[in-house]
This record gives structure tokens, sequence and C-alpha cells, in this order.
DNA sequence: GTGACAATCTGTAACGTTTCAGTATATAGC
DNA sequence: GCTATATACTGAAACGTTACAGATTGTCAC
């Protein structure tokens, strides 16, 4: 042993961290061998390969990330961007699960890069794009016409959008079906008897206003209903501003007899709005309301939801984004998700 | 200019990312003079360091991380961990957006670490300590003897909890006054007749379970009301579970008067308890509740809550991993936030 | 004019990984 | 017994950064 090799056996079997020299030293082989061994590589004896499997298992070998980051470009991270200040309440923790969840056994980690509603949205984009800092994003409130995505297609950076762009332009996505969604509360509410209709929309830049409004209009005409026209308010607009603007709407003459929400949080203040005007939920007026935890028939039991689920959507994003990246064609990682029924509330046993 | 300079101004004026290799080709200095120069060390001449700096800024140089990672073991991470079955609703977002606000300005980058109740909540910190995947570490769920705690401090890396230990060890944490809360709460129903209180506590083994109870307990005695014992659930219990014992409860001969709930989705839980028994909120009996947002008023006007702002405490749980990372003592980052008043329902105007 | 010293800058090596361009050995063809 | 070829392995270089150990000036004391 010359003094060159006593040098690496010394560093070798330094109480550190394993990397691959450590079990080079141990193997016997060299650096390189026990890289490939350890990727399955086919020029690698098969003996060889179980021997340094077995012996990086043993001592719990884990490839160094800056190492592989630095030499490959790879970063294994996952970067899911939001917007600081419009998304709330349990949307996100039930997002963030949804893709733990996907990627808690593959080498992926999740970073959330956090934008305020005074920036440029791009501006985490590119951010994340210029600095190569993740391997793929995850977007939310998309646009019909959405910068960010054009950026990331330009760019040809993996991403998936919760819900849809309208550009021409083909990118994974996973949506709620809110047209669907939108049409079956009017025709719930005709069921019951219920003519004139206000819908309270998402904000209008998001694609998803138009596909409620879509969904919601179609279904009106189908039903024979009319609409009361509500959009001055948006569920981006503060609870007090909804229950105002309710209020209002309900205490003039050709007032609404059926309300439908696109989020729950709006929904208590639409409730408190009609009950400011005097009004009684299920009597002089009914509404259903999206949730996505089970707790607004807690809240009034005359309410009527449909459930939407955030961990499922997170789950379905993530598996896109890696779709993307492992090679998949992004034209199939895209997934849409039917609302179930309108639920009235039954009590419990 | 000789071949191997050649070569290296080639590279250099690659189209690519810029490094410290474009760097000195620009500037016209060494790799080492531009890498200490963007530091501000003093062995480099002023006008240098501003030429550097400014060539630097124009041409929009950042870092690479995975060479400062590899070359340092700095990650310039900083985990968040977080139990992905107990953590519900927008606690979470919250905590989130509290941290991304304070390392916006760094360049830090948030990691979400996630753990499913199946695991032993030591797994998660071990393969962040040992893979050295972050420069700090937040966790939640404190317990009175934290494993996680003990062992990081016994691996010197920098972490906050949210929640107190009970050890004897000191370590940065930021804490709701759950003490302070109770007491509150018992003395306000207190002050509205109530003489007969039941407790919906925290889950046992964390520390604020004990906080809240011993705040309960002292006011109790202070002003000579009794408790009811509900100790049969948590607020971790499901909504069905809580409802369910709080209707039993109800249906007692020797039932409450009061309630105190710790958490918000846990009090919507105890209301529909409390009606299912036929009795009334704000007539037969009280219910003091924390929330996190103001959401809780609408469920029902009679309600009275005091809030707990998460977005602070992730804020100040982060500002306490930074100021350790950043060398500052542990046990100077130790901060506690006051509850409000108890608020009654204000009708707005 | 010489030596000492400070000020300013520089090349080399190393962190752990993968890729490139090999080398050594065994097997087969003839 | 020779070349060709496949099999199994290897060292060196590179990714971008920082730390170490110099190198080159210029200034000053004497």
């Amino acid at each position: 042993m010359n003094r060159h090799q006593k040098e690496k056996a010394d560093e070798a079997s330094g109480q550190g961290r394993p990397t691959l020299k450590t079990l080079a030293f141990m193997t016997g082989l060299g650096v390189t061998t026990v890289s490939r061994a350890l990727k399955d590589a086919p020029e690698i004896g098969a003996e060889t390969r179980r021997r340094v499997q077995l012996v990086a298992k043993q001592i719990g070998y884990r490839p160094n990330r800056a190492g592989v980051r630095l030499r490959t470009g790879k970063t294994n991270v996952i970067s899911l961007v939001l917007n600081t200040e419009h998304e709330i309440m349990s949307f996100v923790s039930d997002i963030i699960y949804g893709v733990s969840e996907v990627i808690a056994d593959t080498p992926y980690h999740l970073i959330v890069t956090p934008y305020s509603r005074s920036q440029d949205p791009l501006d985490p984009i590119r951010y994340l794009v210029e600095t190569g800092s993740a391997d793929g994003v995850i977007i939310s409130r998309t646009q019909p016409n959405d910068p960010r995505a054009r950026y990331m297609l330009e760019r040809g950076i993996p991403f998936a959008t919760h819900g849809r762009t309208d550009m021409g332009l083909i990118h994974p996505y996973h949506d709620f079906d809110n047209y669907a969604f939108a049409a079956e509360a009017v025709r719930h509410l005709a069921g019951l008897g219920r003519r004139r209709l206000a819908l309270l929309a998402p904000p209008v830049e998001l694609t998803y206003h138009g596909h409620t409004l879509a969904g919601f209009a179609d279904a009106l005409s189908e039903v024979g209903a009319s609409e009361i026209p509500f959009n001055t308010v948006s569920i981006d607009h503060s609870i007090e501003q909804i229950r105002m603007r309710t209020a209002q709407l309900m205490r003039r003459e050709n007032r609404p007899d059926g309300f439908i929400s696109s989020a729950a949080a709006a929904t208590l203040a639409i409730v408190a709005g009609i009950e400011d005007a005097g009004l009684k939920l299920g009597r002089d007026v009914d509404v259903v309301s999206k949730q996505s935890s089970e707790l607004l028939h807690l809240f009034r039991s005359e309410l009527l939801v449909v459930n939407e689920n955030f961990r499922l959507a997170g789950a379905e994003l993530a598996r896109s984004v890696l779709g993307w990246i492992g090679g998949a064609a992004p034209g199939t990682l895209q997934s849409l998700s039917e609302p179930g029924e309108v639920q009235a509330y039954r009590r419990p046993a």
C-alpha cells in the first residue's frame, strides 16, 4: 500500500457520513464502479452489484444531494408556489399533504416558494427557473392566459397547474370540474323549487371563474331558472364585504331564493348576510356551497354542500409533475376531478 | 493569451448562468478574489470590491447553492416538520406564511418535511440531521420530554419548537400562553355567572395540555367555580366523537354551564353536541373558544372567542431559528404570546 | 540599498458526484 | 498462438464554491 492509497484509506474510514469513497474503500472497488453499481448499470457484474448494494444499505449510505446537484443539475426538489395572501385556510395544508404523500418515497423534497400580492406572480417562477432551484413546479390560481405556464413551457421546465389554462398549449394540470359543480348546484336548487339564483363566483381573472359561470348559465337555461346578478363580489373578497353585499341583495325586491357559493369561508359570510336581512336559510333561500372539509353542516344544518378534495388535488399535481420529469407526455398528465352529489345534511346516528 | 487562458475565456463568456468564473473573466480578476470581494472580505481593495459587486449585480449573478453547500455544508434551508394527520386547517398555512415572511429576504428556502401518525416523530428529524439537509428545523406538537428536541440539542443543530418543553434544557421556542388563555376564559365565564365548567383540552402528551389545565384549575379555585370533567376526548378527536361526548355530557344531571375549547374546529363539534341535547348557546351554556381565523362569530354569534395568531407564531419561530444559526444564545430566542381579551360578538355596522 | 511588512491579489485543492475515455482480463474465432 | 471482442472494472476531470498557502507589489525604516 503506497502513500496515496493509505491516505484514501484513512479518509474513507473516517467516522463522517459515508460517501462513495467510503464504499469504494470498504468494497475494495473504485468510486466509479460503486457509483454505477448503485444505479444498477449493466456493465457491472451481478455479484459486485449485489455486494455494493448490500454494504451501502448496511452502513446507511445516502447520496449527497449537493454532490449530485452540482454534477448533474438535478435538484430533486419540487416547488409549490403559493400566494401568501389569497391562499387561505385548509386549502394549502391539504395540498401540501397531498404532495407530500406522493413524493414521500421518492428522493424529492418539497419546497414552498411564496409570493405576495404586491409582486408579479412571474417573479417566483423566474427565480426558480433562473437559479435552477427545482426540477418541477406546481402553481395555482391559474389563469386562462397564464404567463407563468407560458414561461415555463418556453424554458422547458416541468410543471403542473392547479386549474386549467386556455392558451392552446398543452401542459399537465389537475382541476376540479367547476362547470359540473355549478350546473349540479343549479339543478339541485331548481329541484327544490328555487327559481332566482345568485352565484358567488371565483375572481374573474382565474380560469375556473369562466367554468363556473358557464355551468351556472347552461343549467339555468336548462331548468328555466333565472340569474340574480351578484358579481360585485367574489370569493376573494373579505368576509365583511361579502356579508354586506349579500344583506343588501337580500333586502331588494327581486332577491334570490337560491345561492351558489364557490368557497366555504364565503358561504359563512353569505349566510350571515342572509340572516342580517332577517331571512331564514332553508325557508326563504337555499345555499349550495363547495367545501374542502366537512364542517359546513355543523355551521347550519340547512346548508347544501359539495366536497372538493384538495389533498387529492395535491397528490394528482405531484404525480403529474413527477410524470413529466420522468419523461411522460404532458398531454397524458391531465386530470379532472368530478364533484360528488349535492349533499343535504344527515343527522349523525 | 496562451491556450489555457483562452479556454477559460471561452467558457466564461458562454451564455449559461454566470458563475464566479464568469465574473473573474469579466473583471480580469481571479475567482478567489471575486469570491472574497462579494462577501466584503477586508483584504480586497475597496475599489475592486465595488467593481466586482457592480458587475455581479449587473449580470444577475447568484451563487450556485449546490456549490456552496458542497463546499461549506451550509444548506440555506429551514425545514418545517409537520404531522400529516393532526395538523389540520389553517394552522399550517398560517405558520408557513409566517415563516415565509421572515425568510423572504434571506437566502433561505423553506422545505416541508412531513411525517405520518404511523411513524416515529423522530424519524424525519433523524433524516434531516443525518443527511445534513437543513441548517435549522422547526417542530410543533412539542412534548414536555421531547425526544426530538433532545436529539437536536445533542447534535448541535439549531431548531425552534412551537410550544415549550420541560426537560430543564434550554432551546428557542415560541408558545401561546395557554395558561393565561384558560384562566381568562374561566374568569370570563365566571363573570357571566357560570359555575360548572368543562374543558376540552389539547391531547395529554403535548406540553400545552398541562399549561391549559393549570390555568383552568388555578382560575377555577380563584373564582370558586367547579370543574365538570370532560377528559374522555381532546381536540385531536374527531368532530363526531367530540359532538357525541358533548351531547352525552349535556344530557346528564350535573351538566356544565360553561365550556372552554382549545381549538376552533372542536368548538363546532361542541356546539353541535350542545344543540343535539336540546340546549341553547348563551342561555343554557356559554362557550369560550380559541380561534385562529375570525370565523367563529359567524358560526354562532353567542360564541366567546380568543384569537391565536399562527402567522405570528411562524414568524417568531423562523426568527428564532435564524437567530440561533446566526450565533445568538438559544436562551434569548424564546417568546410567549399573550392572549387578547375574551371577545364577545359585536355586530358589524 | 536592504529587509520587513502590509496590502492586494492568485492558484490549487477539496467537498461528492457522474461522465468520459480508457485498461485489464477472459472468451471466442480461426 | 494469434487477433478480435465482450466483460468488468478504473482514474481523471468537471460541476461551483471556499480555504489554504502563497505570490507580487509598494512603502517605510534604517
